[in-house]
DNA sequence: CCTACCGATCGGTAGG
DNA sequence: CCTACCGATCGGTAGG
């Protein structure tokens, strides 16, 4: 039996994550992903059966690191508001550590048939989710103001997430504590004074 | 002379907004524009010189609603955080009001050559940048905590507002004036309580 | 605004 | 993983 593969499959996901993510599903072709690779685009089709399939992968990898992340969030002890900071910290941690599946899960969407679209949605609604409970743990531990809707924060919170990878830049002069700390003292806090 | 236009260039830049907010930019062929319209997509070209052409114009547009409407919002009266409130409403009024346009400037400016992205990129900054003056202004008027740095609470409020478009429906429970207000309540104030 | 095209590129397959 | 393709579609032009 003879095989030819220089690349494996998962180097073909790496290198849909970074395209995807650049460039968007759409602007990406085949052809493009295979030059990253240093192979022909026809010879992709080895690895995998489509690119509706390819990108169907990348975002799933996406949810499961958020998933995955949310889910060490919630075992740590505390305050809904202390909850809420792990969740914060960890959805960081992917934004910045898996940017290419982060971006493609977080914008790409669009591109998926109506039933794979549908799946993802709901699946990125069971992350707000977790926001949403720990906000209300905090609501009922006090330390959540009480009259907080915890649907509309946690939809507020998640934007100021989500669009963390539109501006931030690791080797600025913000690093990832700092980062984390000044978006909980944001939603925290806000920035009105008290006399205003 | 004779002409054959049903359709106004105005008519073909109003269709780009639509079908390029809703599909994306590569996911619009001039054809689907044309369908749009009840013309062939070879007929599109008696209105525009190219494809990327309209989407410049598309996206010159949105950031002209943007602009006039922070225009017109400075010139309330009132505190740092009063201007601010304002310049908030301005841009849900645009962000609502002009759903094609505002989505493809906010989206889409990504599928611009390297030189018409940088030139987006600097008036968005100079829009960001009113943000910044009035929370910088509300710091001196002690309407904004002092300890504020204008610059991220700038990002974080507009991120708030450029995701509206991701989850806001004008039929939902929500109206407008409420929208507002809880993103003014949510930035100005947090969802922290005191005896966090 | 339509008809009739153009060359280029697309996702994907057959066969080795 | 490569070679050699395929039909479909792309942005765009010429000429009326």
């Amino acid at each position: 039996m003879t095989t030819y593969a220089r690349n494996s499959r998962l180097d073909v996901v790496l290198a849909a994550e970074r395209l995807f993510a650049q460039r968007g599903f759409h602007a990406t072709s085949m052809r493009d992903l295979g030059r990253e690779l240093g192979l022909h685009g026809s010879s992709l089709y080895s690895h995998i059966t489509s690119k509706e399939d390819l990108l169907v992968e990348v975002i799933d990898r996406g949810a499961e690191l958020f998933d995955a992340a949310a889910a060490r969030a919630e075992q740590a002890a505390g305050s809904g508001a202390e909850r809420l900071a792990a969740l914060v910290r960890g959805h960081l941690d992917v934004v910045l550590e898996h940017v290419g599946a982060a971006r493609t899960y977080l914008n790409e969407a669009h591109a998926l048939d109506d039933q794979q679209r549908r799946r993802v949605i709901e699946r990125r609604d069971g992350y707000e989710r977790r926001f949403r409970e720990a906000m209300t743990a905090g609501i009922g531990d006090g330390s959540i103001r009480a009259d907080v809707d915890p649907r509309l924060a946690s939809i507020f919170l998640l934007s100021i997430l989500n669009s963390v990878e539109r501006w931030y830049r690791p080797e600025g002069p913000l690093d990832r504590n700092q980062l984390a700390a000044e978006i909980l003292e944001f939603a925290l806090s806000g920035i009105g004074s008290r006399a205003r």
